[in-house]
DNA sequence: TGAAGAAAAGTGCATATACACTTAGATGAG
DNA sequence: CTCATCTAAGTGTATATGCACTTTTCTTCA
């Protein structure tokens, strides 16, 4: 390499790069520490927010992970595939799928929490609670 | 809809699942404003790292904007596509290939700057440049 | 100088992301 | 009651993401 390639920044200006490149080097992590489980965050995260008494439909299970119904869908089959969730249509309205974690997918979760406690507690190391608050209160705003 | 799912969040807890639900939602913002040209947010920002004198490898342009080498690679090749930026064997190393961004690409690059603008103000206008500031320096705390 | 090792980049595979559009089922106005 | 409309979810298409592995080229050292 012939030079020093370091350019003026347009990672610092730009809002939506500064998060997707955090969003991509901290998911690179927690994906690591989630490898023995064989789940990626967005897998986890997914099924943490099943954990829930009730099932869920689709629509308003994207609505909470903020994400398109669309994409969920998709994140949805491999899942399936390996049986940690179930999905149901509903018995009054045969348009909504109702999804649910499976006992399996239960179990899995319960092997993948200190793993990602690991990955968790690497991540906020270096930051205080208080910080951590007032970050989400600009997270929050960032995206309203 | 039967009730309120509402559900104790996980997306407060996880800073993974926090970074990348607000990645998303500010992602989906910038490409809706870049639209009008036909790039997405990662397209343009690709772009505009490339708005330097000097061609870069592949590696270090990976490295500067965080992801992985193997996925620019991969995000290349819509814009070499179109002819919007240009990959050349380095005369010295056979095994680099240099990324310059094309007259076409500098071309689209002053018709999206003014979208990019929008988006950018809509995202940060409920927040001070101080807050700005304080936010980048969380975003680098957590990442390392 | 020739072989071992390093380094740059590409490929295979699996998953994620979301817009535009489609399909199937519910619902409400006349 | 029926048809227009709405709504929940799936599909087509394109791009993004990164790990494991491979290929090509360079470098180093015995």
């Amino acid at each position: 390499m012939k030079r020093d390639y370091t350019y003026s920044d347009f990672n610092t200006l730009c809002a939506c790069q500064a998060l997707r490149k955090s969003a991509r080097t901290v998911t690179r992590r927690y994906n690591a520490a989630l490898k023995p489980v064989g789940l990626n965050i967005g897998q986890f995260t997914t099924l943490a927010s099943l954990l829930r008494p009730d099932s869920v439909p689709i629509s308003v299970l994207a609505e909470q992970l903020g994400m398109d119904r669309t994409t969920l869908t998709r994140d949805l089959k491999p899942l399936e595939r390996r049986g940690l969730v179930v999905s149901l249509s509903d018995a009054e309205d045969a348009r909504q799928r109702n999804i649910t974690i499976s006992d399996r997918g239960r179990e899995l979760m319960k092997r993948a929490a200190p793993l990602w406690e690991i990955a968790q507690e690497k991540t906020k190391k270096n930051i205080s609670d208080e910080q951590w608050t007032d970050f989400r209160a600009e997270l929050t705003k960032l995206t309203h």
